[in-house]
DNA sequence: AAGAACTCCTGTTGGC
DNA sequence: TGCCAACAGGAGTTCT
């Protein structure tokens, strides 16, 4: 579910709660969830203290004091719940059904030396958690593949126009893909590519001239990239089904949305009369406005 | 070897 | 109301 800004707005929600608390007790109730968990999932983690919490692409990342990492991605379905003592304190038999439903897929339990309860709960299971080595963390298999950050400086119309320049694919796949820029979705690639008024169905290549200057398309795009996630990161992310954040704050960006979801309504550019139409590529659902991306 | 198709899993939604 | 197919924010693996 989660995209680059749905994820930093989970960092920024448990920063608070997991930062200087020590692991207290680690309750992991099933073997794996996409992978097996590491060995000794529980025992490692127990008793250490957290010094960071980082975000890389859709990665969370949490630095121990005894030099491990724990590398957290919550998959399409996968979120946190914080509970502290003394709040949300039920009434006895009051929501035990919807309790109950929840639970069934409360996979890990955190409970901090702050009394903090941090749970995870993911439906699909496409989530998984990892130990790695902080010192060799960066050229971990889950990181080393990993392209730019697109909030950084790193993201440039050079940069993606190098990438992209030898590629046949369409600038959807291209976006998507991870090994170039790390944290876009499904998503926030429809939205870039609306603002920016580039089809999806367009080449990855034209986004370099034949100079091997970057396209003015790619200049557009670079910039929308980054407008459209820091807009979604200031609107707390966007609550699809029951998504939220750990402290059950719901984001509002669902409210922004130009393109996604809107199949056969009316393009919201400026000027632009266009219909939405939605379109299947690489099996996922491409939304765009035919007129105004070209 | 790039690119597309397939796969994992469960829940929700929309059409009949 | 019920049933069933289509679809969902991801990405590693397997094909062509």
């Amino acid at each position: 579910m989660p995209e680059l800004p749905e994820v930093e707005t989970v960092r920024r929600g448990l920063e608070g709660v997991l930062v200087d608390a020590r692991f207290e007790r680690v309750e992991q109730r099933r073997p794996d969830l996409r992978f097996p968990f590491p060995e000794r999932f529980a025992q490692r983690l127990t008793g250490q203290r957290i010094v960071s919490l980082a975000r890389r692409a859709k990665y969370l990342l949490v630095h121990l004091e005894g030099g491990e990492v724990l590398i957290m991605h919550l998959g399409m379905s996968g979120r946190f719940i914080i509970s502290r003592p003394g709040a949300n304190a039920q009434k006895p038999g009051e929501f035990l059904h919807e309790a109950g439903d929840q639970e069934r897929h409360d996979h890990v339990v955190f409970v901090m030396s702050n009394r903090a309860t941090i749970t995870y709960n993911d439906a699909r299971r496409f989530g998984f958690m990892a130990l790695a080595d902080a010192r060799t963390l960066e050229s971990h298999k889950l990181m080393a593949n990993l392209g730019v950050e697109p909030l950084s400086e790193d993201l440039s119309p050079e940069y993606l126009a190098a990438r992209c320049g030898c590629k046949k694919t369409s600038l959807k796949a291209a976006l998507l893909d991870q090994r170039i820029v790390a944290g876009l979705g499904n998503i926030y690639v429809c939205e870039a590519l609306h603002r920016a008024r580039l089809s999806p169905r367009g080449s990855a290549g034209k986004l370099t001239l034949r100079s091997g200057e970057p396209s003015t398309g790619a200049r557009r795009l670079v910039e929308q990239i980054k407008s459209v996630l820091e807009d979604a990161i200031e609107a707390g992310g966007s609550t699809l089904k029951d998504y939220h954040a750990p402290e059950g704050d719901l984001g509002y960006f669902q409210h922004s949305f130009a393109v996604y979801g809107r199949e056969g309504l009316e393009c919201l550019a400026p000027g632009c009369e266009g219909t939405i139409r939605r379109i299947v590529q690489g099996g996922r659902s491409s939304f765009y406005c035919p007129r105004c991306q070209r």
